[in-house]
RNA sequence: CGCGGAGUAGAGCAGUCGGUAGCUCGUCGGGCUCAUAACCCGGAGGCCGCAGGUUCAAGUCCUGCCUCCGCAA
């Protein structure tokens, strides 16, 4: 089938190659344009970009479809079906309605709920005992369109976002194959989303790092897994921003929110609800990122100390 | 030249005003103990990032370079 693919990151590249892998003729891939990144300020491609010039295909970069360029150049690749996969921004509804099967979206949440840019992080903060992949008929709103196919995972109790999101992309791929083999069996039934139950996952951003120790442990450390690998939590030691990398719970010490009430081998944290999470690995501004033990042997913590 | 931190023993760090290289952990050997990731004693382990310069003398001061990291984007 002739395939327009859709997607800029890491999450989308396992949705790409399996299109090829199935035999689909990719006609086209758009991404986002290139962007910079890192302290040199360089130019680098998104992921998604990196992988389709290995694969030879053509890559396309509009800024915008606002203009109608994209939309006539994608007239004019004819695919019959647009798959779109964490690409970054809405499709126009011109551009929908240009392949035969329209367009479908692979989302890494439980549709209705975690709608939005950052859904894989979200159900990890949200301490979420369950999420899934989720694909869509896609339609103009912002992932409103009608489910067609779910695949649910656990997520465990200690799993971060970055973990989550390597499991879950390989499901997505998954489901994404399911779907087209479904669809061109005339075997799918789409099912509009129930809105009342929908729920936003906005883009992270680096605001959300710092820990609030007056939460409960549970919730510190969902919030910690959940912003790892990026943007990372954060708390201050010392007058020094420190990043927090991971955590356990630690049980129950009924302390202050913040107190530290271990700092030699090990780093405990008493939190809000007076149980206590175990810092795991951290990294202070210019250190590299080091376990516990070797974080404390250089970075003097007294234990008493109120985060 | 966006701003800033850092490179010293296997790991993490200290090292002041230039003057024989230190600490914690690990490791090895020994001791204590019913026992131990505990405690005591002892040992090994260093091109102090690289190159040059100043000096009687440089981890330390000066110049250049390499590498890692935080911020910003």
């Amino acid at each position: 089938m002739r395939v327009v693919f859709m997607g800029t990151p890491d999450f989308a590249v396992d949705c790409l190659d399996i299109l090829v892998e199935k035999g689909h003729e990719v006609v086209g891939v758009f991404s986002q344009p290139d962007k910079t990144q890192g302290r040199k300020q360089i130019m680098t491609p998104p992921a998604v970009k990196a992988r389709a010039i290995e694969l030879g295909l053509d890559v396309y970069q509009p800024a915008s479809f606002k203009d109608g360029v994209a939309a006539d150049l994608l007239e004019k690749l004819a695919p019959e079906l647009i798959v779109v996969v964490a690409y970054g921004k809405l499709i126009p509804q011109r551009v929908l309605d240009i392949p035969k099967y329209g367009c479908i979206n692979v989302h890494a949440s439980l549709l209705p709920k975690l709608r939005g840019a950052a859904p894989i992080q979200w159900s990890v903060i949200n301490g979420e005992k369950e999420t899934g992949v989720t694909t869509m008929q896609l339609d103009a709103g912002l992932d409103t369109g009608d489910i067609l196919l779910v695949k649910k995972t656990d997520i465990e109790p200690n799993e971060t976002s970055g973990e989550l999101f390597d499991r879950l992309k390989v499901l997505g791929a998954e489901l994404l194959t399911e779907t087209i083999d479904a669809m061109l069996a005339g075997e799918l039934n789409p099912v509009k989303q129930d809105d009342s139950l929908s729920t936003y996952a906005s883009m992270l951003d680096k605001r959300l790092s710092p820990v609030d120790w007056t939460k409960s442990a549970q919730q510190v450390h969902d919030h910690i897994r959940g912003l790892e690998p990026w943007p990372v939590a954060t708390t201050v030691i010392n007058e020094k921003i420190v990043k927090l990398y991971g955590s356990r719970l630690a049980g129950n010490y009924s302390k202050q929110a913040g107190e530290v009430v271990k700092a030699d081998n090990e780093f405990i944290v008493c939190c809000g609800d007076g149980n206590a999470v175990s810092i795991t690995q951290l990294q202070a501004q210019g250190k590299n990122k080091l376990n516990a033990a070797d974080f404390l042997r250089g970075f003097k913590i007294e234990k008493g100390t109120i985060l």
